[in-house]
DNA sequence: TAAAAAATTAAACAAGCGTTTAAAAATTAA
DNA sequence: TTAATTTTTAAACGCTTGTTTAATTTTTTA
């Protein structure tokens, strides 16, 4: 009986190290392996195959993702306040694991990916009840009235994509790490700013 | 004497097309020559090896991308006009080549990815002359003072992330390909709205 | 303690990789 | 036309890949 998953454990959290970082087909098996500091073997003796590793890794990271994503819309705040937060909430997340956004993108964008169904997203949406809590918003005319498909794509462009493009834009500036964080500082301020003051028109929040 | 190029040229284009989508480490060099219908020696004959022939590729994809971007600039319209038809723009030429952002992002994320200084870009801002333009506008008191950087953040956000991370929208709110273009039709008027609101705050421009 | 089961290892596997070779074919030069 | 040069080819190169094997060590069971 297999009690000690410790081996088990090691690897996959190695598993997910690398393949944050390098992706699935930018990184081996072997190497893996060393980074968990175990035989290569052992990865297909507890995992079946690189694939189904990665497949795990994946859906585990979604899920942590996910929930960081949505937690604060479960909470009792006006929607105004919970989306100030989450865009807070997103920056700090995003500044502790900035590679994770490229990852999912990169990984979810392969042909042969479309198993991956997201169900952790949508879950954790559904969960949250977003969708209602927004609606309300628009009837009440508090809210600008827009699809909640494009609510989503504004809040996570202007949360994800400083972190996504980070080498791109610090090399097209010739800026340092110092620089870009100090630049990534003001630019959550900026952000709630445009985004409250264009979902929440009447809003008196600021 | 190498007058006839069409080979050279055939390589080039395929490797082009299969690099976009698959990524320098999703793609093999006897891919990108059956792309090309060609031998894969080839491949190696005209360009010495696929790290090489690769180098070529993504200077030209980063010269073409950064050209079509900061195009607008150089005309003669007031700076608001010139960034509503930026944006404008930008939605037109992603929608063409939706893959060339994440293309770019994730090779230039890689470690060993410094060498390409991302030149075409700096290059194409200076022709431009994005900043003294910016700068004149801010001390008219028209344009929001905020930095380079983060205005070029904004617009870079929201104009290329609802291409780049298409695949994981669609996932997350399982919809289809033609609904995703509608929302992304409204999308880009949104963007519009918002950003010129925010960056011209006292624009009658609508 | 002795047998059974599970965990770990080193070694090998076939397949695919980027790249090179050396010969054949096509083109150019004279 | 004939020789020199360039282009194209099929085949092979050594190496790395994901995966498997079979033996060994460790742990569990009874």
């Amino acid at each position: 009986m297999e009690k000690d998953t410790s081996t088990e454990l090691k690897i996959k959290e190695a598993a997910t190290r690398v393949f944050i970082v390098k992706g699935f087909n930018g990184c081996t098996s072997r190497e893996i392996a060393k980074e968990a500091g175990m035989n290569v073997a052992l990865v297909n003796y507890y995992f079946k195959s690189k694939s189904h590793l990665f497949e795990i890794v994946i859906a585990s990271v979604i899920e942590k993702f996910a929930e960081s994503l949505f937690e604060v819309f479960k909470s009792e705040l006006p929607l105004v306040s919970k989306i100030r937060i989450f865009i807070e909430k997103e920056y700090d997340f995003l500044g502790n694991h900035p590679e994770i956004p490229s990852f999912l993108i990169n990984e979810l964008s392969k042909q042969d990916a479309h198993f991956f169904q997201c169900a952790g997203f949508s879950d954790a949406m559904k969960d949250a009840q977003i969708e209602e809590q927004v609606k309300e918003a628009q009837e009440k005319g508090e809210m600008r009235k827009i699809n909640l498909v494009n609510i989503i794509l504004l809040l996570m462009s202007n949360t994800n994509f400083p972190f996504i493009a980070r080498p791109m834009i610090q090399s097209i500036h010739s800026i340092d790490d110092a620089n870009y964080k100090t630049h990534l500082i003001l630019h959550k301020q900026y952000v709630i700013d445009m985004l409250i003051n264009y979902l929440f028109p009447n809003s008196k929040e600021f």
